[in-house]
DNA sequence: TGTACATCAGTGAACGCGCGTTCACTGATGTAC
DNA sequence: TGTACATCAGTGAACGCGCGTTCACTGATGTAC
């Protein structure tokens, strides 16, 4: 048991990783402040010497929340034909955002970028859009044309996130488009499509 | 100019085209009760005479906007050849998406479903689904497996989701996943890859 | 090894905000006779 | 064609809520001498 110090001593990281947890569940309005600074154990004010505003942690746990995508993805992509790694970086896309849902939405919303921000944020963005991007590459090969490999990868990309996003939203396990076997079946269901999206693909070696 | 008479006449309707206007570009958080009253010229109480609670209106603005989608859609599968109709429904998801931004977002925002405005959402939901089923169908004939089609169309939406969502959110506008040429040529790469998806498709005819 | 002092990281009380919701009430409407 | 009355659809004031943010203050820390 930590004591409890007058200094908390890494108080906005601890800040940021209460956000993190309330966002997990409760996506971005269950984040505020004070609830951040409860759950750190400290008085709500004692935030504002860490943060500028509530926008500056939300910003923060956006960017920590798409790191962590990115490390995931990263860690997607060893040892796989070019191929079946858009199956694996699918399977890994959903599976994150299946477990952190409400971190999932808040790094992809653009309502908090702001300027001292948006450039942490943009870089692990592209981060986690890497892996796809070589893999993109990788699969085509050298003779593709020019820019090929960035459409393709985008393409795949917006597919894995249509999934993830539609899935969340309880959108695919009722209603005419719905899948049956729930959670594997979908993740099936997108890895099936994203290798006859990326099969298909023009400009392929 | 209409009289101002104590009697609105059509609240309820009035209350909830407000809503979807406030919920355009202001998204979920820009629709209140009394911002909808104050819309409609009334009173923010005579609001609850037609909804038990924000949760209800917001319901209402979903299941609207989920039509209006679906109207959209319904109007994009005339006349064209099964797989070119998959690219006319991506462009009409894709232009109404953005031209209502925050209701596209409350119409699949499953937060909001409660068990009395869930059948009619639903059913708004599955009216969208329709077309992108029908157009499945059509494209794989009677030969292909069982739930197929399905799948196909799943994936479809999916795809088309997936550029929606990421284009609103400015994902592929900038950072290494950009798209050049803003709005035309991020609706001809989200043509061209449902194109491929579908062409691809195994069990086609 | 002490000590004065600047600096940093907390505290707790307070402010104002717009909101959702409720309540007793009032004005308008339509129907039975 | 009138009239009494039930019913419906508004009004305006009020309540409590949690929030973001600020402020004067205090306790802890580290450094110069």
């Amino acid at each position: 048991m930590k004591p409890v110090r007058y200094h908390h001593g890494d108080l906005q990281n601890a800040l940021v990783g209460e956000a993190l947890d309330l966002a997990r569940l409760g996506g971005e309005r269950a984040v505020t402040v004070r609830a951040a600074a409860r759950g750190a154990g400290v008085s709500h004010a004692a935030a504002y010497r860490h943060f500028r505003s509530r926008r500056a942690l939300l910003a923060s746990v956006a960017t920590e929340g798409m790191n962590r995508l990115a490390a995931v993805l990263e860690e997607a992509t060893h040892g796989d034909p070019p191929l079946q790694r858009f199956r694996s970086l699918v399977a890994a896309y959903l599976s994150w955002a299946f477990s952190n849902p409400g971190v999932f939405h808040l790094a992809f919303s653009q309502e908090l970028w702001d300027k001292e921000t948006l450039p942490r944020l943009r870089e692990a963005s592209d981060r986690a859009s890497r892996p796809v991007l070589d893999a993109a590459a990788d699969h085509l090969g050298p003779s593709a044309a020019e820019g090929e490999a960035r459409r393709l990868a985008v393409a795949a990309w917006a597919l894995a996130h249509g999934f993830a996003v539609l899935a969340l939203n309880r959108q695919l396990t009722q209603g005419e488009l719905s899948v049956a076997g729930q959670v594997p079946a979908l993740v099936d269901l997108a890895g099936d499509a994203v290798c006859v999206l990326a099969g298909g693909w023009p400009g392929g070696s």
